[in-house]
DNA sequence: GCTTGATCTAAAGTTAGCTTTAGATATTAA
DNA sequence: TTAATATCTAAAGCTAACTTTAGATCAAGC
C-alpha cells in the first residue's frame, strides 16, 4: 500500500479547526502519533484529522482525555487505522452513545414526572429524596450520586 | 402558608451527597440562597436539596455552573419556590434535553455511516471532510466546530 | 460551664485542559 | 540567498470548579 501523506501541525491545526498549541498539546499527550522530521518538526499522517475529529467529539460527550486515550488505545499507533481498526471502536463508541441517549431519556422522564409535576411535598419526590429505595440502608436521600449520576459518562468531579 | 424549616449546611451536604465545602462554595457564587443565623452560620431552607439537585444533573449534562446559574434565575430567590416556578424551568430544561438527545441521535447516525463503514479514503468522509458542502466558502474541513459541536451544549473550551 | 463537633472566613492549593511567551531553529517562496 | 513564515522547547499563565488549611467562633449535650 501507498504510504500516507505526512502532514505539519499546521495543516492538522487548519483542517480540524483548533490552534496549533492544541495540536501540540495532543500529540505530547500521546493521544495522536507523530513522527520527526531531520528539521525536527513534527511530521503526522492525514488519518491524524480523524483521531482529532474523534477527540472532539468524544470531549464534546463529556470524555475526559484520559478516557479518550484509552478510548483511542485501540487504534494503532504504529500505522494508519484500517477500516476494521475504526469499526471496532465505532462499536464500542456506539455502545456509549446508546447509553448516554438512555440516561437522557431517563432524566427527561424523571423530570417530568417530578419538577415538571411541582410536587413540592419533598418527601415524596423522586429527586430530591429515594427514601422509598434506599431508606433501609442510609439516612436520607443522595440519590444523584447514586442512581442520576452513575449513568453519565463524567462527573467533573475529583 | 407555614415557614419552610431552615437545615444546616451540613444536612444540605449529606442530603445530596456532597462536602460541606462545596455547598459553601455554591453558597458563595450565589447558586443557592441562604440566611444566617445569629451566630453567623448558614442556614437554608430545605428547598434548596432540589436546587442542589438540579445543579448536579445539570452540571453532569455538561453546563458550566455559570449557564446553570442562568437557567436558575427563572427561579426565586427570595422565597421557596411554588409549583409553577418549577414547572417553568422544567419546561425549558426539557428542551435542553431534547436538543441533546438530537444531537447524539444525529452523531449516532454519522458515525454509523462514516466512521463505521471505516471509509478510509478521507476525501469522502464527512466526518472528516465537508469539502463537499464548504470547499466553496473556505479552504479544508473545519466540520466539527460548524457542525457538530454546535450541536453540543458546551465546549469545555474558551 | 465545659467539651465536642460543626461551622466560619480568607487564602492558598489542586487538577484538567489549554494558551501564551520567549528565544531559537526550520522551511518555504522569491 | 534572503526574507518571511512556521515550528520548536520549556516554562509560565489561565480558567473553572473545587478542596484544604489554619485559626477562630458557634451550637449542643452532659
Amino acid at each position: 500500500m501507498a504510504p500516507e501523506p505526512m502532514v505539519s501541525i499546521g495543516f492538522i491545526a487548519k483542517r480540524t479547526g483548533n490552534a496549533v498549541s492544541l495540536i501540540r498539546y495532543y500529540a505530547n499527550e500521546g493521544l495522536i502519533p507523530s513522527v520527526r522530521t531531520n528539521g525536527g518538526n513534527r511530521a503526522f499522517p492525514r488519518s491524524v484529522i480523524r483521531r482529532v475529529s474523534f477527540i472532539l467529539i468524544a470531549q464534546n460527550m463529556g470524555y475526559s482525555l484520559a478516557e479518550i486515550k484509552s478510548l483511542l488505545s485501540t487504534l494503532p499507533d504504529n500505522r494508519t487505522p484500517t477500516q476494521a481498526d475504526w469499526a471496532k471502536l465505532s462499536t464500542v463508541f456506539n455502545q456509549h452513545i446508546e447509553a448516554k441517549i438512555a440516561a437522557l431519556t431517563s432524566l427527561k422522564t424523571s423530570l417530568e414526572g417530578c419538577i415538571g409535576c411541582g410536587c413540592l411535598s419533598l418527601d415524596r419526590c423522586r429527586l430530591y429524596n429515594t427514601d422509598d429505595k434506599v431508606a433501609a440502608r442510609g439516612s436520607g436521600a443522595q440519590l444523584l450520586d447514586e442512581n442520576v449520576q452513575s449513568q453519565f459518562l463524567v462527573s467533573h468531579k475529583k
